[in-house]
DNA sequence: ATATTATTTGTAAACGATTACATTTTTACT
DNA sequence: AGTAAAAATGTAATCGTTTACAAATAATAT
C-alpha cells in the first residue's frame, strides 16, 4: 500500500504538503494542489485511519444505539441517520440495545472507548432517569425519548399531544370504556399514557391503563385479559407499534371485530394497519424525518458544543381508518 | 486519560508487560498479572483503540453490508450478526445499500479504508455478477445471495427448493394460472423464480413470471396490472416480503378476495401475514440462524484465511395459511 | 556449584499519519 | 531595487500503543 510519503516523492512535495491538499486546507497553492492530486490518483492512495485518528484524536464517526432495531421506527430512523452522516463523511456505528440498561452502558462505554464525536442514543427509562450529558465525554442527542428533567439535545414526536389527539378522536367516535395499552420500558409510553388521562378527564372519563413490556407478546397477552376480564372496554389503543401487533393479535383470538365489537387506534402507520381490515386508525410518526433532524442536530452540537440546548418536537399525524369509526349506539 | 505507562508506572512495571497482560498473552507471571490489573483498575484505564490498530494493524471489525435495511429480513440478520460480534470483542459497522450497486461500490471502499478484519455482504445482481472475491483485502461472506459462479463463503436459503415446495403446494391445492412476482434486483428473487417454473414444468403448466423492482409500489403496480389483465391467474406469489405486501394491497384495491377468488403465497413469515385474514401461506425463513451461521462462518474465515470455501444452505419452512386453502373446482 | 536452557521482563523501534515550528518563496509597498 | 509582510513549503516531533530484540532472572541438568 502506498503510504504519504510515497505520495509526497512522486509529487515532489513534502509530506506535509499532501496532507495539506486531503485535509483540504487552504495555504496551498493551485499548482502543488494538481500534482498531489494527481499523485494521490496515480497511485491510488488512500489514508491510513488509524494513523490519522491517532494522531489528529478524531475520528468522524457517530455512534447510534438504538432501543430495538427490530421496530420499524428504528429502521427508518437508523436509515436516515446514516444516509446523512455519510453525506457529511461519518461514518456510524449501530447498536441496538434491546431495551436493556446494562447493554446500553456497555455500548456507552464502548463509544467512549471508540472516541466517537457524538452519540445519538434511544435510553430505556432507568437510563433516562440518571441520564447527564455531563458524564460523558461526547456530545449526545436523544432520540424517540426524553422526559422534562433531562438537559440534553433531542429529537422527539409530541407524544403526549398525539396521544390526546387520538384519544379524543376516539371519544368523538363515541367510544367511552377505552383501555390504552402502552410500553413501560420508555418515556415515551408514558407520555402517552399521559395525554390519553387527560384527554379522557377532559370529558369526565375513566381511565383504564396497562403497563407492559414493549414486545408483541406482552401485549397480547394485556390485551386478552383485559377484553376478557371484567372491565369490558369498548376500545383499545395501543402506544407504538409492536403493541399493536398484539392488540390485533388478541383481538383476532378472542374473535373480536372492530369497529363493530371494539375500538381500535395506537401509534405507528406500519404498512400492515392499512392491511387489516377495514384499517387500523394510527398516528404516523415522520421516522425519516426524526433521524434526519437527529442527525443534523448532533452534527451541529459537534461544530458548536456550547451552543443552547435544543429539543426538536416533530408532530405525529393523525390518520383515521375504520378500525375507529364511530359507534351505532354513540350517545355523546 | 490514563496512558499505558501511567499505568506501568503505577504497577512498577514496564509498559510491555502492561500491553502483554491485556492482550492476555502468555508468558507473564501471575504476579506481575495481579499488579497489573489492579492498576488498570484502579486507574479506569482503556487503551486508545487508535494506536492499538495504527500499530497492530488490526481492528477487530467486520463490516455488513445489507441491501435494504427497511426488510425486515435484513433488520433480524443484522442483529444475530451484531450480538454475535459483540460477543466476540468484535465491532460492527452497518451499512445499507439500499438496493443501490454504486452505494455497495462505495462502502466496500471504505471497507478497506478502515480496515476491516471481514465483511458481510448481501449483494444486488450486478455487484454478483463481477464479484471476485480476490478483489478485496478483507474475507467476504456473502449472505441471503450468491449463484452457483461465485466461488465465496455463503449463507443462504434453499431458494429454488422452497419456491418449487410452495408452488407445488399451490398447484396440489388446485391452482392452475399461478403467477409469480419477483424482485429483479436479487439473485434469490431470480433462483425462486427457478424453483416455480420447475414445480409448474413438472405439472405441465403455462409459467406466468414478472421481475420488478423489490419494493412494496412496484409489486403493488405490476400486480394490479395482472389481475386486471386478459391472463387471468388463479393465484400469486411473491418472491419476498416486501413483494408481497405490494400483492396484497392490489388485491384489496381490485377487491379480489383470497382465497375464494385468487389464491396467495409468498416468501417471508412476517407479523402481518397472520393477521390480514385468513393468513397468508408462506416460507418461513429462519433470520436469525442465517445471521448468526453468517458471521460465525466469517469469524471461522477470518481466523483460518485458506480453509476452503463453504456455503451453508438453510432450510425454508412452509407455513399454510388460509390463503391457498384447496379450491372448490379443483380438478387434479 | 556451574553451565545451559527456559522463562520473564524491559528498552526502544516501529505503525503512518498530522501539525507546530522553522524556513523559503512570493507578494506588496515604498 | 530593497524591505516588510504574507503565503507556501518543509522538517521533525508527536499521537499511544504493540512487539522485536536484548537483558535479566529463574529453572534444570551436570
Amino acid at each position: 500500500m502506498a503510504q504519504i510519503k510515497d505520495v509526497a516523492k512522486r509529487a515532489g512535495v513534502s509530506v506535509a504538503s499532501v496532507s495539506r491538499v486531503l485535509a483540504g486546507h487552504t495555504g496551498v497553492t493551485e499548482a502543488t494542489r494538481q500534482r498531489v492530486l494527481e499523485a494521490v490518483q496515480a497511485m491510488d492512495y488512500r489514508p491510513d485511519l488509524a494513523a490519522r485518528r491517532l494522531r489528529s484524536r478524531r475520528t468522524d464517526t457517530v455512534g447510534l444505539i438504538v432501543s430495538d432495531i427490530r421496530n420499524p421506527f428504528f429502521t427508518e430512523v437508523s436509515r436516515a441517520v446514516e444516509d446523512m452522516a455519510y453525506q457529511n463523511r461519518m461514518r456510524v456505528i449501530l447498536c441496538n440495545a434491546d431495551e436493556n440498561p446494562e447493554k446500553e452502558a456497555l455500548y456507552l462505554d464502548l463509544m467512549r472507548d471508540e472516541n466517537v464525536s457524538g452519540v445519538i442514543l434511544s435510553p430505556s427509562l432507568p437510563t433516562l432517569a440518571h441520564f447527564r450529558i455531563q458524564d460523558y465525554p461526547f456530545p449526545v442527542v436523544l432520540v424517540d425519548r426524553c422526559d422534562r428533567e433531562t438537559t440534553a439535545d433531542a429529537v422527539v414526536l409530541d407524544n403526549t399531544d398525539s396521544a390526546y389527539r387520538l384519544t379524543i378522536h376516539l371519544i368523538e367516535q363515541g367510544y367511552r370504556r377505552i383501555a390504552f395499552i402502552y410500553g413501560a420500558t420508555s418515556a415515551t409510553g408514558r407520555q402517552r399514557q399521559e395525554g390519553y388521562v387527560t384527554a379522557m378527564a377532559t370529558h369526565g372519563l375513566e381511565t383504564l391503563t396497562q403497563a407492559v413490556p414493549a414486545t408483541v407478546d406482552a401485549a397480547r397477552i394485556a390485551a386478552s385479559e383485559l377484553v376478557q376480564g371484567s372491565l369490558f372496554p369498548d376500545a383499545l389503543m395501543g402506544s407504538n407499534g409492536l403493541i399493536l401487533l398484539g392488540l390485533v393479535e388478541a383481538l383476532r383470538e378472542a374473535r373480536l371485530q372492530f369497529p363493530e365489537q371494539i375500538g381500535l387506534a395506537g401509534f405507528d402507520d406500519l404498512p400492515w394497519t392499512r392491511l387489516v381490515e377495514p384499517g387500523i386508525t394510527v398516528i404516523a410518526q415522520p421516522t425519516y424525518d426524526i433521524g434526519q433532524a437527529t442527525i443534523e442536530l448532533l452534527l451541529q452540537r459537534i461544530a458548536h458544543p456550547s451552543q443552547s440546548v435544543r429539543r426538536v418536537v416533530l408532530r405525529g399525524e393523525l390518520r383515521e381508518r375504520g378500525s375507529s369509526v364511530r359507534r351505532k349506539d354513540a350517545t355523546l
